[in-house]
RNA sequence: GCGCCUCUAGCUCAAUGGCAGAGCAACGGACUCUUAAUCCGCAGGUUCUGGGUUCGAAUCCCAGGGGGCGCACCA
């Protein structure tokens, strides 16, 4: 057992084995057969009066997290992924009593012995033996302020969600929102797949790409920003509900709304347009919300929030009228839409058509205001080429984006499903190309052909899986709701 | 990419131009019912790095590095 203890270091400082040579601790069992978990122990015994014993006799495994010596006598706090147990030793009923006295804070061990309650009540494992696990060569910070220097949290995430509960919280909601999302769409007929993350041709969304080599090939491929343009050839095969919960790439900027890699649910289905998917949206929304936190009211960043359905619809030219007070909308004059881009700050550049204006002209005044869930509808034909034409508006397309927060938590549209008008859209993204936009798309010639072969009216929706994650965790920042954000390699 | 802020012991933080400190952790010791146990003792530093100003720099200036925030881009 550990005989002699070592110092022990830091986030920053590894202390040496307390042990064994290195590489070889032979008193270190290869499994442990625990039988009880610590938050099971104290609520199923959490009505025992003081100076209980049960008679049953349990074996815990955890993580020590404190320690409280009394001479014969020592406390220890045991906690293991349900919870937090106090351990009971003393020099009368524990083998190796000094040793355990002896451990670190953080060190591994199992612990076997009776269930009891102390004199003040708390319920114990009156150990009788216990077994080190793993040393803790480096220690979790301050016992009561833990770890909060942010470069250490998610660099070192290992010991930050160690650490820190809000920071494990967050991510096993992030974890049961997946799985309830992968529960419920399948639930109504969803089947997933996988599509390719290497992409020939980037497309599926207006994103500057990831390069990669293919050496056998020697090809250039691209890491995916969108995996639109694959589901719907699924549904040109003949899959008619699918959905991916997928990682895309994304080559631009860090901050903390985004991540270089990050997760998007991207889901179609046959026979349905946009309003079928607005919908889904807040049925999901609304559902995962009651699920996960119970409840459809939640609080943002110190604001409440309503996420139940049914959710206001909205067109982007009402809204960019009730927050800017100006009337605009695709046909009004071009050097009307120009003085008003100018007049909120925005520079516009020469190739922009009325429907770039009217965005950039809502995405500066509107957007960031509207904080209760709202469909924005009816979006320029102009920026959407993947979108099909709105069935009664001219220049506009049946497109959608979901503002919770201020912030846009999905995108979704009627597909465009015409091969000819498809690749016309692609020859105006690809000429954008030519001209500098680093973002437009190229002309997916395999896609067209897809499409030549038919898809169905077909309706489909993305939606942000961190931002939802963050929205229903009120996490202010992407890295909470991801394990390993994306950070600039440690210099040595 | 640009601007602003920040970096002190393993951790959390003081010291604002005049001797680098505290609490916790660690280390030595006391203690048979503790709850961030308590008490006694001991130790711990390239003040992010490199220049500069000054009699004297953690502190002021310049450059670089890490991080945060904002802008831009986007989801």
């Amino acid at each position: 057992m550990s005989a002699d203890v070592a110092g022990q270091g830091g986030p920053d400082e590894a202390s040496p084995s307390r042990g064994a040579a290195a590489g070889s601790e032979p008193s270190i069992p290869y499994r442990v057969q625990a039988d009880a978990r610590a938050a099971d122990l104290v609520e199923r015994y959490k009505d025992l009066a003081p100076q209980s014993e049960t008679g049953r006799t349990v074996t815990v495994a955890g993580r020590l997290m404190l320690r409280r010596e009394m001479g014969r006598v020592a406390f220890g706090t045991l906690r293991d992924s349900s919870g937090q147990v106090q351990l009971f030793a003393g020099k009368a009923w524990t083998d190796g009593f000094d040793g355990f006295t002896r451990l670190s804070l953080g060190d591994w061990i199992a612990a076997s012995g009776e269930v009891v309650t102390t004199k003040t009540g708390e319920l114990s494992v009156k150990v009788a033996s216990w077994q080190l696990l793993a040393e803790a060569r480096r220690g979790f910070g301050d016992k009561w302020h833990g770890i909060s220097d942010l470069d250490t949290r998610y660099r070192q995430r290992y010991a930050d969600l160690w650490a820190n509960e809000d920071s494990r919280r967050v991510l096993l909601l992030r974890s049961s929102l997946i799985s309830w999302i992968r529960r419920w769409l399948e639930g109504r007929g969803f089947v997933e797949v996988e599509t390719p993350v290497f992409h020939p041709t980037p497309g599926g969304a207006t994103a500057k790409p990831f390069v990669t080599h293919h050496n056998a090939l020697d090809v250039d491929l691209y890491l995916r920003i969108a995996p639109e343009l694959y589901l719907k050839r699924l549904v040109v095969g003949g899959f008619e509900k699918v959905f991916e919960v997928a990682r895309v790439f994304r080559n631009e900027g860090l901050s903390p709304r985004h991540n270089p890699e990050f997760t998007m649910l991207e889901l179609y289905q046959a026979y349905a347009d946009y309003t079928d998917m607005m919908r889904l949206t807040e049925d999901l929304v609304a559902g995962a919300a009651s699920e996960l936190l119970g409840t459809t009211e939640i609080t943002y960043g110190g604001r409440s929030l309503s996420l139940a359905a049914p959710w206001r619809r909205a067109t982007l030219s009402e809204l960019v009228a009730e927050h800017s007070g100006m009337t605009l909308d695709i046909d009004s004059p071009i050097s009307e839409l120009r003085e008003a881009a100018e007049s909120v700050g925005v520079q516009p550049e020469p190739a922009w058509g009325s429907g770039k204006l009217l965005l950039e002209v809502y995405e500066k005044t509107t957007e960031s205001e509207l904080w209760e869930p709202v469909f924005v509808t009816d979006y320029p034909k102009e920026v959407s080429p993947l979108a099909r034409d709105h069935r009664c508006k001219a220049g506009y397309v049946e497109r959608f984006e979901a503002i919770v927060a201020g912030r846009e938590l999905c995108n979704a549209f009627s597909e465009l499903n015409d091969p000819v008008e498809q690749r016309l859209r692609f020859e105006a993204q690809a000429a954008a190309k030519a001209a500098g936009d680093e973002e437009a798309m190229s002309v997916d010639e395999d896609y067209l052909r897809a499409l030549e072969y038919g898809l169905p009216p077909t309706g489909g929706l993305g939606i942000g899986i961190d931002r939802l994650v963050m929205l229903l965790s009120d996490s202010d920042a992407i890295r909470d709701v991801i394990a390993f954000p994306t950070l600039r390699p440690e210099t040595a």
